[in-house]
DNA sequence: GTTAGCACTCGCACAGTGAGAGTGCTAACC
DNA sequence: GGTTAGCACTCTCACTGTGCGAGTGCTAAC
């Protein structure tokens, strides 16, 4: 798995790391601003409170921290945590402890994919303490693996659609004239013949090769029928990005002191209704290919300034890609959330493969 | 449709009557305590301000409106509330031009239930300014109209079934050993024989009666092994109460000035959470057949008791049912919440009236 | 039964105050 | 030169007091 990249920033002095290591990792605890004083009291900086000020005011020149007013304590900035998770951040991966009882968890459910994605979401969030995230696998552009045509009523008839990817949808369709289950077998075994392992634009170059007019026949009227009802199908599930979002505990983030105004929440959750936005994060998740974190600002969307992301891609990448992550405030445990959507992507990953080998 | 009934409470008289309902009418607009003097300036009462407040005290005496202190304008109360669903509001239906709008919409949309749920949740939540819900229609006890078994992997096939009362489950299952597509089709025909029209119990009992030992044949071993997978998901969704809730427009309750503080909002989430109060509601709605309101405490969970609920059920009684209806604050235009809510339940009947005929 | 008039209550917004927290600076120290 | 003690300074926060305005409740007159 690729590695987030090191030291892109120049590093700091021992001194000035191990500070701003303190101010976030207290900060992120006590949801308020941190002073001098209660850094040299509960970590081992080894100098006076005096020394420590000169320090924070070095990395509040910097752009690192910042003060709400002149007799308050220091708080991290967007550059702050973005330095932490790139320069600062232990790279601990989950405690064994933790991981056989996730994998635990995972065995117990049944064995049913939206019950992985549940599972996936509330585990990130349990362990995270912010809301977990997670998005079903979507493939590029389906191929069928399978078509089932049902008959509803006279004219209208359910299209079950399997896919090489492992995904299904269903769709119903409205037919020109009555048709029986039995006709509608003979369609279905035509279909097949013709969309099996083929892409929507394969299928429908298909369509358009059958014979038209005098030389058809009610069956592959209908064909051509159902079959565009297919094509329509495929295509909007190609165009879409993300097919269904699993979310869970959301209402830890709606408890953060940050969010105690509710119209901060609710911008949280407008961001989150915006699909179009989301599309783009999972996209650039997935073709970056690796665990991708977004702090505060660099959310594009004005109400999600509060927020930060931490997502990882799972599936085969060009293939069928998922998203797992977390969303809390920016005053997020970072190397937990890390931690945790790492190996939890890691497992989704086992999971795909072992389906779809 | 069954109406709800008038004159439960004993009427009061006609001044008493008019001044109530303008008092509950300026609230639910304005959010704040209604005073005598505004009373007489927006309304004609025909009567002075002292001669408001005199009835304002006897209705407070009543129980039916409130006083946040004493230099403050009234308040219902939730029997206030209950009062005016009951006796005052008026049944009018939506206008004939909002009906058209809303049937033309539903004509437009794609002709997948899915798209209707949402577009119930929606239409109800931006004709009210509350939240709007939709269930899928749930039925009883379901019976199977088909079976198919998708092999997936050797030792994993894809059980899709579809039912009598038109929804659709999916279910992964194990296999004990490889099996091919040719079998698993074999097994599929001899499922459906077993299984057509019936019930999981039906099922159940059906595959006791299978041949067991050395009468046995590697198809029929299968054949129970993937009867069990199938009575166990049907099971599993007749005991589910509701199967899928969509809902739109929650960021309009969250707007409220009453839910100004995000505890007062992550509490109304959490209830919404609690599939199993909403499952009881639903029920209830069921069985009664017919619009339900329920006002602030009226709910059970102390997270609710700031909201109410305008639900109605939509379907075919006693077979698959499914409910509609808004949720917001308890100071909720209820008029207009009951007139949307008993045109589009009306309009969902007729749906699925015209699918499941 | 209705109304005018008025005293009374109470919340709210505002200003003022003191305490406490925490910084920033300076000068001494090692 | 980096480090530190000491101290003045700033700013928020909680608390208090006050005046105003809104709106009621009561009473006496109509």
């Amino acid at each position: 798995m690729a590695r987030r990249p090191r030291r892109t920033f120049g590093s700091l002095d021992v001194r000035s790391d191990a500070i701003l290591r303190a101010v976030i990792d207290e900060y992120v605890t006590s949801a308020t601003p941190v002073s001098s004083g209660s850094l040299v009291d509960h970590y081992a900086l080894g100098v006076s409170s005096a020394t420590v000020r000169n320090t924070l005011s070095d990395l509040e020149a910097l752009g690192l921290l910042t003060h709400p007013h002149t007799s308050a304590g220091r708080v991290p900035t967007d550059a702050g945590y973005r330095y932490y998770v790139q320069v600062l951040a232990d790279e601990r991966s989950l405690p064994a402890v933790e991981q056989r009882m996730i994998r635990h968890q995972f065995g117990q459910v049944e064995f049913a994919s939206e019950h992985w994605f549940r599972l996936a979401a509330s585990t990130l969030a349990a362990n995270t303490g912010t809301a977990g995230l997670a998005t079903t696998a979507k493939p590029q552009a389906v191929r069928v693996r399978r078509v089932d045509i049902v008959a509803v009523q006279d004219r209208l008839a359910l299209l079950v659609v399997l896919f090489r990817e492992g995904t299904m949808k269903q769709a119903l369709q409205n037919l020109p004239e009555p048709a029986s289950q039995e006709q509608l077998d003979r369609v279905a075994g035509l279909l097949n013949v013709l969309a099996i392992d083929r892409t929507a634009e394969e299928i429908a170059a298909a369509l358009t090769d059958l014979p038209h007019g005098e030389e058809s026949s009610p069956d592959l009227e209908l064909l051509a029928r159902i079959g565009d009802g297919l094509v329509r199908t495929m295509r909007e599930f190609d165009a879409t990005q993300i097919d269904d979002l699993f979310s869970d505990g959301l209402l830890n983030v709606m408890a953060a002191p940050e969010f105690d105004r509710s119209d901060k929440v609710r911008a949280v959750f407008a961001a989150l209704e915006n699909r179009a936005y989301l599309g783009s994060l999972v996209e650039s998740v997935a073709q970056a290919g690796s665990i991708q974190i977004f702090i505060g600002h660099e959310n594009g969307p004005l109400e999600m300034q509060d927020v930060s992301l931490v997502l990882a891609p799972y599936g085969r990448i060009g293939h069928a890609v998922g998203v797992v992550g977390v969303l809390g405030p920016t005053r997020m445990p970072y190397s937990q959330a890390i931690a945790s959507v790492e190996f939890v992507s890691g497992l989704m990953n086992e999971l795909v493969e072992h389906l779809y080998a």
